[in-house]
DNA sequence: GCCAGAACTCTGG
DNA sequence: CCAGAGTTCTGGC
């Protein structure tokens, strides 16, 4: 991921229905999502992601996590929250892509190269481009599958792109109530 | 700059 | 079904 130099960054990390949830945020929007089992590995991708960056613990917008959670618990469809992340003009492209795609649907990978004017073959630098989107949920990565039927891959894990495709094919199917109940990872 | 390696897809055996 | 090749981009050296 892209440094920048006294970048500001502060981060909170709440239970969700997936396990962990870790937002990071700068004044002007959040720079980083992840999921997983425990904070350590959270934390170590966001240093990670951000080496030159003044990273602490501290208060992100509650408005932003209540939205996020909201999602998770299968209230709300959309999430618009503002975001601040760096990107290549290629993956910028290739986001916006990912954020057209409508909750319950997905497009494969070769399908996004495709609307941005590449042969089928750029697939895969569409692949590398979400592999590498920093605001998971916002950026609706999990969204983008293979030709073939398979889940391609999901940097916090595939059971969570399963459980999360699960969960919006079940919210799109009117079933909100349901999915939030067994909304599980295994 | 150059190079290896990707969250891909198609083809041929 | 599996191996290999082709395409496009990126991060590291």
């Amino acid at each position: 991921m892209i440094l920048r130099e006294e970048m500001e960054v502060r981060y909170s990390s709440v239970d969700c229905p997936l396990g962990r949830l870790l937002v990071a945020a700068t004044r002007s929007g959040i720079c980083f999502l992840s999921l997983g089992e425990t904070d350590a590995p959270l934390e170590a991708a966001l240093s990670s992601d951000y080496p030159a960056a003044r990273i602490n613990r501290g208060p992100v917008s509650s408005d932003w996590i209540e939205a996020l959670l909201a999602y998770l618990n299968g209230e709300t469809r959309n999430l618009d929250l503002p975001l601040d992340v760096r990107a290549t003009e290629f993956q910028r492209r290739v986001w916006q892509q990912l954020q057209a795609i409508p909750c319950g649907s997905t497009r494969t990978y070769g399908e996004i190269a495709l609307a941005l004017g590449y042969q089928l073959t750029a697939a895969r630098a569409v692949g590398r481009a979400c592999a590498t989107n920093p605001v998971s949920l916002v950026i609706p990565c999990h969204r983008a599958v293979r030709e073939d039927g398979g889940l391609g891959g999901y940097r916090w894990g595939l059971d969570r792109k399963r459980a999360l495709l699960a969960h919006e094919r079940a919210l799109t199917l009117g079933q909100a109530q349901a999915s939030a109940a067994t909304f599980r990872l295994f």
